[in-house]
RNA sequence: CGGGGCGUGGCGCAGCCUGGUAGCGCACCCGGCUGGGGGCCGGGCGGUCGCAGGUUCAAAUCCUGCCGCCCCGACCA
């Protein structure tokens, strides 16, 4: 049923918030869907609600053809959180009852569907399962940014799956890459299905689901030939060959007075900045660990600390002189006495020049195994123009976006500790293989906001905007159009078409710039220059292009642009 | 947690440096006009200047502390 716009609660906004950056958060606010209670925190005004319901629909429409719904509390006992050690989440919402009995807010369900798994399912015959929610999820965010891509509370859709084994697992996974396709591309949004990071307790695997974006907090990947993509956090590549000089036998000390940076080295002895090894020197477990990558390159910090499998921090000129004996710019891998050095992998081969770990020098010539001893991990951060590491001839892009979704092989990181098992067919226990995966419907609404908009407003896709058609109604009170479009919302309203009717009582100027900013997919106009030979103008929102047709074939206009 | 910025009517902002009557635009309310791109005229309502303390005859303005919000980074199970 469509709305009148008088009585409806619409606050559009003629100026941008000044605490706005995003531009999903500009015109969500902008345009009246939500606004802010606290950080972190948002409330959805009607027109935004209407976004996120119709979201919530196609997300269970789609589960729907491999999943149950469920209804989960937030309201969690914290012993239960104790039994998976998650407790200690500094994220995690902590709170009492009035009894002093401990509670937290769950941040994800992970505890609760396993928890209701081990009880209800016992016999490999009821396995496998898929159940789900929509739920509220509270984190307390360290930095909660960007209106509405990244808050306290917001709502997921989350599954989780139960089977025998992990090739039950891999079964449940694939079902879910369908829907989750099927979801994202029925939302309108232009999105990667990405490698992604287990994370440092490891996992079985785990895929992301990217909406490209410049708000985005994520870095995606891409290659320009083929359909590698990957999260930055765990992509690779194929790094352009160093232009090496002549070899030389065993490394060579040469005085490079003032060179500290890669730049003013490769300038003073005129070399390819790839043909240099960059030393960073870091600091795991109290211990100095030089971390070694090609000058052209950047150590990737993720991807360190998976190297290390612990936290690090960087050196300390002090630390870096004790271990050393050398001003950091000065440093190298041979001599020295850092407790382990790890090296990029495309270090491995080749001659390289490095810090002599006397200040003011350089080695030339030197090269790993020969001249000094290291661990090789994929250590570097993919940059743009390097080529694909499947297809070997595509060039890489880097792109920011948006995590709109995610899937996890947890194993049975939750069932063993919630003693969540099956007995198969010969009466032996085993803990259940559990994947989880997770929408978030918040991010879907920024998401398409942030693809598809122009200087005017949102232009949602037909699927998720809040209303089909937007009729702005020129003139007043006793004029004859009112009448016209009285019959044309009758009509829509009878054909299924949602119609917003702008009946305030502004000039019609300020009413098309707000049916702008909101983004219904069409407007349709009704004034006297039309009314009088019974026909409106029906202008799309994407391109808009404008079309006059008769009152009679509105809805079937609209129609059109809602293909 | 580190760095930066901002807090003055519902929104966007000026005033602060150089202390002395709290201001502008929009929105809102009343009346009228207007009616295909944020229109016009007239009349109104609305602010303990984030909070607390201090300096001063006098504080939005200077000082101290705190709180809140935004941005960058760290973090993101």
């Amino acid at each position: 049923m469509g709305v009148r716009a008088s009585g409806y609660l619409l606050p559009t906004l003629k100026d941008d918030p000044a605490d706005a950056e995003a531009i999903s958060h500009r015109l969500l606010v902008r345009g009246g869907f939500v606004r802010i209670l606290g950080s972190g925190l948002y409330t959805y005004l009607p027109l935004g609600w209407r976004v996120m319901q119709r979201i919530a629909a196609i997300l269970r429409e789609e589960m729907d053809t491999i999943a149950m719904e469920v209804s989960m509390p937030v309201l969690q006992p914290a012993s239960l959180w104790q039994e998976t050690g998650r407790d200690g989440i500094p994220e995690l919402f902590k709170l009492e009852d009035n009894s002093g009995k401990r509670y937290v807010l769950a941040m994800t369900h992970e505890e609760a569907f396993t928890y209701h798994a081990a009880r209800e399912i016992r016999s490999y015959r009821e396995l496998p399962q898929i159940w789900y929610q929509i739920q509220i999820k509270e984190r307390d965010e360290p930095r909660p940014r960007s209106g509405i891509l990244r808050t306290r509370e917001f709502l997921m859709k989350d599954a989780y799956s139960f089977d025998r084994d992990e090739d039950g697992l891999d079964a449940s996974y694939r079902r879910h890459i369908d829907v989750y396709r099927r979801i994202f591309e029925r939302c309108g949004l232009q999105f990667w299905m990405v490698e992604s990071d287990t994370g440092m307790m490891g996992g079985l695997g785990a895929h992301e689901f990217m909406a490209p974006s410049p708000s985005g907090e994520d870095r995606l990947v891409l290659c320009s030939n083929c359909d590698y993509a990957a999260n930055l956090e765990v992509a690779r590549s194929i790094p352009r060959p160093p232009q090496f000089p002549e070899p030389l036998d065993e490394p060579r000390e040469v005085p490079t007075p003032g060179a500290t940076t890669i730049e003013g080295l490769a300038e003073m002895l005129g070399v390819d900045p790839a043909a240099t090894a960059k030393a960073m020197p870091v600091v795991a477990e109290g211990e100095v660990v030089l971390a070694l990558v090609r000058g052209d390159q950047r150590l990737h910090e993720m991807k360190t600390r998976k190297a290390l499998q612990t936290e690090f921090r960087p050196a300390t000129p002090e630390e870096i002189r004790e271990s050393f004996g050398a001003d950091p710019g000065s440093i190298g891998p041979v001599g020295g006495r850092p407790a382990r050095v790890i090296a990029d992998d495309s270090l491995r081969d080749g001659q390289f020049v490095s810090g002599a770990n006397r200040t003011g020098y350089h080695l030339l010539g030197v090269q790993a195994g020969r001249d000094f001893k290291a661990e090789f991990h994929d250590l570097r951060e993919v940059t743009d123009g390097e080529h694909c590491p499947e297809c070997q001839t595509g060039t890489l892009r880097v792109e920011r976006a948006i995590e709109v979704g995610n899937i996890f092989k947890l194993g049975t990181k939750y069932s063993e500790p919630l003693r969540a098992t099956y007995l198969d067919e010969g009466g032996n226990e085993h803990p259940i293989v559990m994947g989880s995966y997770g929408i978030g419907l918040a991010r879907i609404m920024a998401a398409a906001v942030e693809q598809s908009h122009d200087e005017h407003g949102i232009v949602w896709p037909a699927s998720i905007a809040p209303f089909d058609a937007h009729m702005v109604v020129i003139g007043g009170g006793g004029d004859p159009q009112v009448e016209t479009a009285v019959a044309i919302e009758h009509e829509l309203d009878a054909d299924g078409v949602c119609v917003l009717v702008d009946d305030r009582d502004a000039g019609p100027g300020a009413r098309f710039a707000d049916a702008e900013l909101i983004g219904a997919p069409a407007r349709i106009t009704v004034g006297k220059r039309t009314a009088a030979d019974s026909t409106v103008d029906v202008q799309t929102r994407r391109g808009r292009t404008q079309e006059t047709v008769p009152v009679s074939g509105v809805a079937a206009a609209v129609r059109k642009v809602l293909e």
